[in-house]
RNA sequence: GGCCCCAUCGUCUAGCGGUCCAGGACGUCGCCCUUUCACGGCGAAAACACGGGUUCGAUUCCCGUUGGGGUCACCA
């Protein structure tokens, strides 16, 4: 049996780092098993979704290199939709219910205040024909609830939380269909996964209710259910769920300068077993992914982390890979001399400027005589031929001084900066001429 | 409040009754390399939430406490 798997954002937002992790680990799973991974917009919210959200969320998805094989849009689908709540309906598994938002919410309050969980009581179901009729002449318009089977308790094996069992009477009716006519979540994605064929539907912890409804669903529509596997949720670095969390987007994050690789592994790995590695491309995430390495309990989300692991892998990245996001000009030798300083690619642009723009320095008192003498050293020595070494033993010969009192004078004459790249790689490519020039102008 | 999950180094975790004075990874610290900072290499410190059981023996099993997370929408 070939793996599909599918992802299914709501199109209210960019995508996140919690929305983002499970994106990821559909797409791992189906490309481990050479499967199918399915994009699907759930945009059967007509006031919160928008075309903008779904065009960002592609952009965020091709960013960071999660490919999908198929898109689709429950916009497109209520046919579908409208066909099988037809077959569910005339086989009583639907029933219209003509409660208001508040007298449903004014039931809840009083279930809870009495300590009891707040179910949906069903009153619906004891309307007699003639109290029905009046409701539908005070032209109350229904909403529609499935009716769930509570005769026998629910139970799947969750691909990381193992046996389930949940008793179907602690659980509401669900609210399949609005006033409107217009459809919620619960059983347009039954649908969908039933007819895209989906056969693993791995999604956060904050579904392993819904799991219970729509197994039911399923088993209404005549149809297999898919495996299923919840996994826990991401909570901040302070440990609680954070706000935060949830609007640290993606483009966000693209524009602190985090590599799409570097959130693809870090959030690939998290909450596993398995070590958050620096790589430069998914191939080992591939091939890795285990739901058996998934932890139970929430993981916490650092972007600290992210950041580090970040400037590790952009150590890592050939000039190939980044190319076309470096300066003008700029070749595969200044990358080499320049990465392993990197926090984020773009500082490569930083770097590139100190090397051939204008830099400003102005050495410090003590430092002065140092500086001419380099400025001497320089034009003396054979430039063809790693000069720095060169000037480091003439300097030292000439001014008794080594180490950090040599150095620190020297890199932040010619760089403008405490720190940066090995000196040894950067003279060359910032030159002769323009060495004793900046050298001439920090001891003036 | 009901129901469901979870509880090992700062963080993510391994551990499925003795092999654990608890292993790995990230971070931290130290050393080495580099006649500087960084990069890189090597090494060290660092944890079984608490209280009861069960057992010859509990990190491992059971119960409770505490703590964390989820869910109970005409959101997805």
């Amino acid at each position: 049996m070939s793996v599909v798997t599918r992802f299914a954002p709501a199109p209210t937002g960019r995508l996140h780092v919690g929305n983002i992790r499970t994106a990821v680990h559909n797409w791992l799973w189906a490309r481990k098993n050479g499967g199918r991974f399915i994009l699907r917009l759930d945009d059967t919210d007509k006031e919160r979704s928008s075309e903008a959200n779904a065009e960002g969320i592609k952009e965020d998805l091709a960013w960071l290199g999660l490919d999908w094989d198929e898109e689709h849009r429950q916009s497109l689908r209520f046919e579908r939709y409208e066909a099988a709540f037809e077959r569910l309906r005339a086989a009583g598994r639907v029933y219209p219910t003509y409660e208001t938002a508040q007298e449903l919410d004014l039931k809840r309050k009083v279930q809870l205040s009495r300590g009891r969980p707040p179910v949906y009581d069903r009153a619906a179901l004891r309307l007699s024909d003639s109290e029905r009729a009046r409701l539908e002449a005070d032209a109350r318009t229904p909403h529609w609830r499935f009716r769930l089977d509570h005769d026998s308790p629910i139970e799947w094996d969750d691909l990381v939380r193992g046996r389930q069992i949940f008793d179907p009477a602690l659980l509401s009716d669900p609210v399949v269909r609005r006033e409107d006519g217009s459809w919620l979540y619960m059983l347009p994605s039954s649908v969908d996964d039933i007819e895209m064929g989906v056969t693993h539907v791995l999604r956060g912890e904050d579904h392993v209710a819904n799991t219970a409804l729509q197994l039911q669903m399923f088993e209404a529509l005549g149809a297999a259910s898919p495996a299923f596997a919840h996994e826990a949720l991401l909570v901040g670095s302070e440990g609680k769920l954070s706000k935060r969390l949830g609007s640290l987007g993606a483009d966000a994050l693209r524009e602190q300068g985090i590599e799409p690789i570097a959130l693809v592994a870090k959030l690939a790995r998290l909450g596993t077993s398995l070590p958050v590695e620096p790589l430069a491309e998914p191939r080992i995430l591939i091939e890795t992914f285990d739901f058996a390495t998934f932890g139970r309990a929430p993981a916490r989300f650092d972007l600290d982390e992210l950041a580090q692991l970040n400037s590790r892998i952009v150590h890592l990245l050939p000039f190939e890979a980044v190319a076309a996001r470096l300066p003008e000009g700029m070749g595969a030798d200044d990358w080499a001399a320049i990465r392993p300083n990197l926090k984020t690619v773009a500082e490569a642009s930083d770097w590139w400027a100190i090397l051939h723009g204008h830099v400003e320095s102005e050495a410090a008192e003590e430092d002065r005589s140092l500086i001419r003498a380099a400025a001497e050293a320089l034009d003396e020595i054979d430039w063809s031929e790693a000069p720095w070494p060169q000037l480091v033993s003439r300097l030292k010969e000439r001014t008794g001084r080594a180490g950090k009192a040599l150095f620190r004078p020297l890199r932040l004459a010619l760089t403008g900066r405490e720190s940066g790249p090995e000196m040894a790689a950067l003279l060359p490519l910032i030159g002769r001429g323009e060495a004793i020039a900046r050298l001439r102008a920090a001891a003036a």
